[in-house]
DNA sequence: ATAATATAGTTTATATAATAAACAAGTCTA
DNA sequence: TAGACTTGTTTATTATATAAACTATATTAT
């Protein structure tokens, strides 16, 4: 079938901009996140839990300056995942 | 912002799906989209009646062969949204 | 004729998901 | 030490996606 599955993890504006992100920077700390992708804390939050679960993200909370600092990196799964939702989702783009 | 808004009535793999076809077809019934899209038939239903509502589809109802026919052919607005849904897509797809 | 099956969809019910709003826990500053 | 700020998390509500059930008519078989 020309219409292949959309990875419903990585269909979702949030979770595929955080990992787009990360795809590039391999490494990107909450605030950083929220500030590249306009997102609130509240989804913010949820949506990289969900990235965790899902086993895309690795996620590391440490302290910074004496603030919680929450940093993410893909893991190769996460890699892997969005690099076949692009191939995917690139068929239902093209005219 | 490098992540703009994506078009939700768009993003969604079905209706992404059906508005991909037409845009090639310019015309389409519902048996041929059931068929290429691989969805059941009431999500079907569902998703063009949504597309009808946002004003990128034209549904023309008649009947073929004594059986009721569905066509959809896209709208211009249609086309336009699927042009900027591609164009902003793309951006997160890029790494 | 009429029962069974097929065609072409629609409606509804439910489970999931997305998101904003409210909350928490600690830190800085005046 | 009161008030504002930082950095998130939790919850509550709304919206959405989808399968299952239903409708209506047509065809085929007996």
């Amino acid at each position: 079938m020309s219409f292949a599955p959309l990875d419903p993890i990585l269909h979702n504006q949030l979770r595929l901009a955080v990992v787009s992100l990360l795809v590039s920077l391999e490494e990107a700390d909450f605030t950083f996140i929220l500030e590249k992708t306009g997102a609130t804390r509240g989804n913010l939050s949820v949506q990289i839990t969900n990235l965790q679960e899902a086993g895309y993200l690795k996620v590391t909370k440490t302290f910074k300056d004496n603030y919680p600092n929450t940093k993410c990196q893909l893991t190769a799964k996460g890699v892997k995942a969005f690099e076949g939702y692009v191939k995917a989702i690139k068929e239902y783009l093209k005219t």
